[in-house]
RNA sequence: CCCGCCUUAGCUCAAUUUGGCAGAGCGUUGGACUGUAGAUCCAAAUGUUGCUGGUUCAAGUCCGGCAGGCGGGACCA
């Protein structure tokens, strides 16, 4: 696979690589480093999987796939005690072995560097740099909202920045809510003659509501270790507008986790609504909006789609 | 360090004037209607009224102390 094709494999799905010049550059490292940065969170969803899969991509591109569990940041965002997230962040790691990264992924826990005076140091000089309206600016869809803004939360984002350099980062990864916070580490790293990584930044999947975005505080997930009854009664209880493609999150879900990785989605139906169909990406979306598949149809397609995609996960986590 | 104000359901707030069964909206849950969800109707659940001591037959309400928050003042050789 020559360097164009790998380009154009990495930028599907994405919403935007910043800049596609400088992941050429990337690209002809021999083992260039991607990186994703997490606040350990109670559940792992699907969400979180959207960026799982590309690290997973890149992996078998060729890229060291290094994971941040950033409990540090947990911290700063109001999370809970450094030893309550050091728990969850063992669990996280098990979701994120258990969607199918390799045995090379190296999992990074933030307080095992940030405390060390080199990063200080560079925390310090960054603060100097960076104005208050700037970092808390960048932490617009990040932080916990919260009526009374810690200083906690504009420390947040130059810790992430340093971050980068820290784990030596050629690649940072993430979902478009950390875009302004990835902009301001480009603008700062260079300031301070680190090196700039490439940003790619993933689309934010509507929670199963129809909100905005998925996350764990709003309940409007589906978490990869779901199980099958759960995962069943979220669908269930889903947002699903007949027709309506914009914004439907069983559409999103079958764009991007069913298209991906397989040509087609079965969808099993009673005989007298049509019988069993299966559908190609350009079919289904044909269909869904021209009224000829019942948004029902469609859920339990995604439904059964999901419980079996995630299998594996639910497997492995009983087994370690 | 001083002064003032605020703290009530998951959220936003009412009830404080004059002490008298702690409420509404939103959200949640359940039902009706739809071959899904939503919308719309109908119904239900939910409280250590920040903590603590006191006054009173009775305290969210009055008094004292504490904690957290907000605002102001003072200090600035």
């Amino acid at each position: 696979m020559n360097i164009e094709e790998k380009i154009q494999l990495i930028e599907e799905g994405t919403l935007e690589v910043i800049d596609t010049e400088e992941l050429k550059e990337v690209l002809e490292k021999e083992q260039p480093i991607a990186y994703t940065g997490y606040e350990p969170s109670g559940k792992i969803h699907l969400g979180h999987a959207v960026t799982v899969q590309k690290l997973k991509q890149l992996q078998k591109l060729g890229f060291k796939i290094k994971i941040l569990l950033a409990d540090y940041h947990a911290f700063l965002n109001g999370k809970g005690t450094i030893e309550e997230i050091a728990e969850t962040a063992e669990y996280n790691k098990k979701c994120f072995q258990a969607l199918g990264l390799d045995e090379t992924t190296e999992f990074v826990l933030g307080s095992s560097f940030q405390l060390e005076p080199d990063y200080t140091d560079k925390v310090y000089q960054l603060a100097t740099m960076t104005t208050l309206k700037r970092a808390r600016r960048s932490m617009d869809q990040v932080s916990r909202a919260d009526d009374n803004p810690k200083v906690a939360s504009v420390i947040y984002p130059i810790m992430q920045t340093v971050d980068m350099a820290a784990l030596e980062v050629d690649v940072a990864l993430g979902g478009m809510e950390q875009r302004k916070i990835q902009m301001l580490a480009r603008e700062n790293l260079e300031k301070i003659g680190e090196n700039v990584p490439v940003c790619i930044h993933t689309p934010l999947l509507h929670g199963l509501d129809g909100d905005a975005k998925m996350s764990s505080s709003k309940g409007n997930y589906i978490a990869v270790d779901d199980s099958v009854e759960v995962i069943s009664k979220k669908i269930k209880k889903s947002f699903c507008p007949q027709g309506e493609v914009e914004g439907n999150p069983m559409i999103e879900i079958a764009e991007t986790f069913v298209f991906p990785n397989q040509d087609t989605l079965l969808i099993k139906r009673p005989e007298k609504f049509g019988g069993d169909i299966e559908l190609t990406h350009d079919e289904l979306i044909k269909d869904f909006s021209e009224g000829n598949l019942h948004p029902m149809d469609l859920k339990n397609g995604i439904k059964d789609f999901l419980i079996e995609f995630f299998a594996p996960v639910r497997e492995f986590m009983e087994e370690n």
